[in-house]
Formats: C-alpha cells, structure tokens, sequence
RNA sequence: GCGCCCUUAGCUCAGUCGGUAGAGCAUCUGACUUUUAAUCAGGUGGUCGUUGGUUCGAAUCCAACAGGGCGCACCA
C-alpha cells in the first residue's frame, strides 16, 4: 500500500474481475459503439406462464393452425446449439418458455449474433410464433431476437445452481435467478401476507401504520436499537413490537386495527432470530383470548389450505396438522404432562418449583416469583415437544405485563401463545384495560430494570393517560410472520425466508 | 459470548502421508437443422479466505484474524 489513495476507488469492489466478465466488457463496449446499448422500447405481450396456461395443453397440429404470433422478454439461461438450429430457455417472472432459435427463421446475421455475442443471464426480447417441437415442448419459433441488457458476470452452474449459503443470502438476486427453490419461498411469504390481509380486511380490521422511532420502546420485553434524532436532539429507539399504540388507536375508536410491519430487537442472531422482523398484530374490542383462539385457528387453517392445498403441514421431516381442533392447555397442565413425575404442589409452591428448577438444572435468578419459575419451567421441559398447534393458555400474571388478569385466578392473565414444531407462532391476550393496574405494572417493570433487567419496561405515562380515557374490552394478538413461513416453506432458517437477511459486512 | 465444522477456477466440488493444482458446468475454437444437465474433439482459466509460524518444501501442519454454517447461551 503507498500512501496514495487508490485512483479507482469505485473499482475496489469488481476487484473480482476476470476473464469472463473482461469478454462480456469487450461485447458491451462493441455494443455501445453500435447505438442504444441499454434500449427500453421492447413491449412484451405476455409472460411464459400465461402462455401455459392458455397453450400447453393444446396438440401441435392446433397451434399451428393459430399461429399466434407472441412477445416476450426475460434472461436467457440456458443454449443448445444444434448447427444451423439451436434452443434456449426465457425466465421471467411467471416461468420458463422455449426459444427455437433456427438460423432460417432468424436471419443467418442474428442468428451468428445469438450464437456468438449473447451470452447466458442476458435480458431479451423475443418475437415469434408459438409452437410445439417434437418432444412437445411449448416454443417460440423466434422471428426477432433483441439484446435487451447485457449481463456482465456470469449466471452460476445451471444444473446445482447457488448453494453456498452465504452467497444465496448475501446476492439474493442470484438466488432467485438460479434457484427456484428460493423464488418459491418468497412466492409462499408474499402470498400468507396476502392472505392474512384479506382475512383480516374481510372481518372489518382496518390496517394502520405506527410509530418505527419510538420515544419510549414498549409493547414487549426486549432490548432496543437506539439512534439519535439531530433536529430535536434527542434519543430514539426503534420499535420493538407496535402494541402500545395500537391500542392507543383502540381507545380512539378504531375498534379492530392491525399492522403488519418491522419490529427491530438488538439480541443474538440465530436460525430463528433476525434483529429486524416482521410481525402480524392485531386488535378487536369487544373480544376476549378465546375470540382470538379461535380466530387465529380458523385463519392458520384457512391459510394452510388456501397456500399449501393441504392442512397438513410438513416441515423438517415431521407433519403437523393444522385440520383438527388445536389443543388448548393451560402452562401449569403442560409442565405437569411433559414432567409426569411432577404433582400439582410441586409447581403451585414457590419454594418446591425453585428446588424442581434447580434439579433440572434450570438457572434461576433470586427475585423471581412462582409465576417466573413456573414460565421456565414449561419453557424448558415443554415448549420444545409442542408439535401440533397448540395453544398455552394462563400465562402467570408476573410474566405479562399487558395482559389482563384472570376473573378467578388473578396469579395468572387471559393469555395465550400457540406453538407449532416445539416453536412459538403466536402470542395473543384479552387487554389490560384496568389504568390504574397497568400504571401499577408498569411501576414493578422499572423497579426490575433499576435491579438491572435491560428487558423490563419503561413507564409509558401517556399510555397511561390513554387507558384513563377508557378503552373498551379488547383483546389482541401477534403473529410472527417469519417464522409462520418457515413452517409453510419447510425452511430451517428463518435467513431463508428473509429476502435479504442480516449479514455481517463483506471484507 | 462459547463450542464444533467450513472457506480451492465464474459456479458445483475433488485434492491421499507435507513434494509445488484437478474434474464437471460455464467460457473460447471447431463439428452438428428438434434439443432440454444436448452430444463430440481441442484449448483458456488459480494470491488454494488473510497474515504470520514450523519445514529443504505448506492447499495440506500450527496460531491469530475475517467471513460463513450448525449447536449452546441470549431472546418472557
């Protein structure tokens, strides 16, 4: 390195360049030489897919007798040259069609030029007359064949496609080019949110944006990315659930609201965490957590069929049903059936549920209370042999700051979370609309963040002051839309679901 | 944060005991008028993640670093 900075700067990053782009250079500069090397005045008529559907089953003999003339545009991936005829496959949006390049139809120029100056991955347009070869492949006998943009880099291997995984989640765009696997995971993601818009537009919700930059973080127990605003010199963190403000909509009146939006939590990363994630919440007044049982049931079975075709959800080797009726326990009925050997006095007592902890080898922290032990408990001996949906029910009150109490036993709240493959989907109560109870709640978070919890929730006094002008019974819910389409897919990461998940820098 | 594993051609991967770099696809040259992982013949292509160390000699052994994967921890 001298001391002089680079002359070329912006070519640091191509520092990767070889011989293959260097040909493709040289075809782009011959290119620009001859006029328009990047034109935009091809129109195409119709996408592949359209085209099989409306034409592949029809017999050759039919096709010819229509002679329809098509257009269409997309990146060549593959070439088969025969000689004096040749084929190649189009991609676009919707699929794959045949190209029949022949050098009789084509011209023997632009027949030379297909040959010699296209190259895999570049964009096209083609004119021509659908048709159907020997083997009865739906074609296009190729009339006009435009370079539409040159591709400089090179498609990866056409038969094993991207498999490196950090390359199919750091250049995405080669993922879904290469890899239909990939184009069909985010094809799946896009449609469960279509659907769960619907669904939820159907039974009158109404959709809403809330604050991304929050002035006090609420809504769930989590460390927040902090930034810093300059105009108003102050601190920001953004969001990491949107519950607080939902609800504030709630009490103004919108009485069913939900987002589906970012929520951002500064924790580790893993197969199943991602510091940016997308959740489902939703709130309906007048409803309590059974409501929002059985919805979310009657939705995650609806959705299954409307996706998948089939309620029976396969995932990693395993199925799960999504057809039959969820089941419903509550956290002390799960802790006592995975751990049989267990009474019901040795989770309703503080003491004995601490010493069954530390046999387990459960750490526990001294403040802790039954409620706290007892989530622990079912975290670490249950929660992970959850396989069919199944709802949790009567989460401990210690646990849940947002959530109302239970009218016959205030140890524990109108609470819920559903769990699918041993892992949580969804969590959902009836609201804490009791002001001064919550105020109350809040003042035992601060008192656990001053002990030194970073989880603990701040004071929200004009959240405070919103349930003070009254909120209706309400209940609500969120939904973990990345990890719902992990199980939809059969992806074992959630990077795979992300279109473009968080990585480390390169270099 | 901890443990184990991985990093070789544009892509997918081999590489033996430490002896100086291989294949397939892509690419280039040629043949071929219905192929579809087309076929056939012949070529080009490498800072073996980076930096040190051991050694006569390192893709190979050791260390540190970087990136990644899996698991644990964290994440109600």
């Amino acid at each position: 390195m001298t001391d002089q900075p680079s002359e070329r700067p912006a070519e640091d990053a191509a520092m990767d360049e070889n011989k293959l782009i260097a040909q493709r250079r040289e075809k782009l500069k011959a290119l620009r030489e001859q006029g328009v090397a990047f034109p935009n005045d091809f129109r195409r008529n119709v996408v592949a897919g359209e085209l099989h559907a409306e034409y592949g089953e029809r017999d050759a003999e039919e096709l010819e007798a229509l002679g329809l003339r098509v257009k269409v545009a997309g990146r060549l991936m593959s070439r088969r040259v025969m000689g004096k005829v040749a084929f190649s496959h189009l991609q676009d949006m919707s699929g794959r069609i045949q190209l029949f390049v022949a050098r009789d139809t084509l011209g023997a120029e632009p027949y030379s030029a297909y040959k010699k100056d296209l190259d895999l991955g570049d964009i096209v347009g083609v004119e021509g007359v659908l048709f159907k070869t020997k083997t009865g492949e739906l074609s296009i006998r190729c009339e006009q064949l435009r370079l539409l943009t040159k591709a400089l880099r090179p498609l990866p291997e056409k038969f094993h496609g991207l498999t490196d995984q950090e390359s199919r989640y750091r250049q995405r765009y080669l993922d879904l080019i290469v890899n239909e696997c990939a184009r069909r995971t985010f094809l799946t993601r896009t449609r469960i949110v279509q659907f769960m818009r619907a669904y939820l537009d159907a039974r009158g919700y109404l959709e809403v944006e809330t604050p991304m930059m929050q002035v006090i973080p609420g809504g769930a127990a989590a460390r927040p990315f902090i930034t810093h605003h300059h105009a108003l010199d102050m601190q920001l963190f953004l969001r990491i659930a949107p519950e607080l403000y939902l609800k504030r909509l709630v009490v103004g009146g919108f009485e069913k609201v939900y987002e589906i939006n970012r929520n951002f939590r500064n924790e580790g990363l893993s197969t199943r965490h991602n510091p940016e994630f997308t959740m489902l919440e939703f709130y309906e007044a007048y409803a309590d957590y059974q409501d929002m049982m059985d919805l979310t049931e009657d939705m995650l079975r609806r959705m299954a069929h409307e996706v998948l075709g089939t309620t029976e959800v396969g995932y990693q080797g395993q199925t799960y049903d999504f057809g039959r009726p969820f089941e419903r326990l509550t956290v002390r009925e799960a802790i006592l059936r995975f751990n049989p050997r267990l009474t019901g006095a040795d989770v309703d007592d503080l003491e004995r549920a601490r010493s069954v902890a530390e046999g387990l080898g459960i750490p526990l922290k001294p403040g802790w209370g039954l409620g706290k032990v007892q989530v622990e408990l079912f975290e670490k001996t249950a929660e992970h042999r959850l396989m069919d949906p199944t709802f949790i029910t009567a989460y401990p009150t210690e646990v849940s700051p947002l959530a109302r109490r239970n009218d016959s036993d205030p140890f524990v709240t109108d609470r819920f979370e559903l769990f699918v493959g041993g892992r949580e989907i969804a969590n959902g109560f009836s609201e804490l609309n009791d002001a001064e109870d919550q105020a109350e709640r809040f003042r035992r978070q601060v008192a656990e963040k001053e002990a030194g919890d970073e989880e603990a929730m701040h004071f929200d006094a004009d959240y405070i002051r919103a349930l003070e002008h009254g909120m209706p019974p309400t209940a609500g819910e969120g939904v973990g839309i990345d990890r719902l389409v992990m199980l939809f897919t059969d992806s074992a990461s959630i990077r795979d679901v992300l279109l473009f998940p968080h990585m480390r820098p390169e270099e």
